[in-house]
DNA sequence: ATGCTTTCTTAACATACATCAATGTAGCGC
DNA sequence: GCGCTACATTGATGTATGTTAAGAAAGCAT
């Protein structure tokens, strides 16, 4: 059942299955329906989630309403609050599920209380950390510098699969453009010939 | 010489002063001119930098050559290239000082080494690599939902001394607008009376 | 399949911000 | 202090993207 997660640890650090049977008994699989909402605004969350199948987001909703997504989260990735995980304050954003999903659920402090006993662990949580801080800085990079149609272009290369699975006002959301824009922006790649 | 780096590591986690005789012993601290080149993208970094005194920051360069600043780093604050601290890969950024900066020098592997000896420097990485998590998600939302005025404002609550210490063009450059702007958003500012 | 809802497209129009260019001002080395 | 360079301001103009509104298409439940 958690296999999925096993092979993505053992992708990372060096993990034994035995090291993996130790540290991974406390952790449950959760399913969350297609829209069902995992965590609002304002609460304090003590969990964060590995997706196996599926497909949650976090996003905020601005004064006038509209909806900013933050980080999507399909397959093999990670989403949680870290205003809730490591500090206990009240989260900046909601979360998600835009598909059905089955998602492994990490308690707060089961990075910590796993790496006293297998202690790679530690080295894992530095690099998805490190990598969490790469990702945002090369899309921070992108909103400073890149037009509408060189944002699209990017989220095609770097989420190929995201972009058939997902209505296209959510990708204009983490775009920071309207759908009306990013159709225009399709329309016009189209006509350059431009193939996904 | 030290002391403020170990300051601010003994307000973040519980360590003696003995612990940290322990640990700095391999720490350097050096010295950067004014507009000196810190690192260039491209090159791999094997260094992450604790600024104690003066400001860095890291940025990149588009196609038609605007400058676009991923990050400031003034005092107790840190600056590295995740590629390269991490992952051996080449910077996507620039890292150079914008004033004559003094910064204590974490070689690569300091963190994990420091570890092994005091446990606690695990929790101290955690904790500023989430809060960085953090700061670059509201960064992220400020970006893609607010505008040119909210930006500055939100910028003049964040850095208060950076205001008045960095040439305005930077802070632009940093907001995402251009410093013509910025220098219109003032002017409105100061049409309606407001003050830092 | 039917109808209802959500999403996507398109067009006309509006606007925030960028660009270009000129002038003013402040900082800094000599 | 002089002069050079970097920085800031301002105005005229341009443009990418937003807004509004309508209709078309696609998805989904009954």
């Amino acid at each position: 059942m958690l296999e999925q997660f096993k092979a993505y640890l053992q992708n990372k650090v060096a993990i034994t299955d035995e090291q993996f049977e130790l540290i991974s008994g406390k952790l449950k699989i959760k399913t969350f329906e297609k829209n069902e909402m995992i965590l609002m605004k304002g609460e304090v969350s003590a969990h964060g989630y590995f997706v196996m199948s599926g497909l949650l987001r976090s996003y905020s909703i601005d004064s006038k309403g509209k909806t900013h997504i933050i980080q999507f989260a399909p397959e093999q990735w990670w989403l949680s609050d870290r205003n809730g995980m490591l500090f206990n304050e009240a989260s900046d954003f909601f979360i998600d599920a835009i598909e059905r999903t089955e998602a492994v659920v990490i308690p707060k402090d089961y990075i910590n209380d796993a790496a006293k006993i297998v202690p790679c662990m530690h080295d894992f949580n530095h690099t998805i950390l490190n990598n969490s801080i790469r990702f945002m800085q090369k899309r921070i990079n992108m909103l400073l510098s890149a037009t509408a149609e060189e944002r699209y272009l990017n989220f095609i290369k770097l989420y190929p699969n995201l972009t058939l699975r997902v209505p296209q006002w959510m990708i204009a959301s983490y775009l920071g453009i309207t759908p009306e824009s990013l159709s225009r922006v399709r329309k016009d790649l189209a006509h350059k010939h431009f193939k996904i």
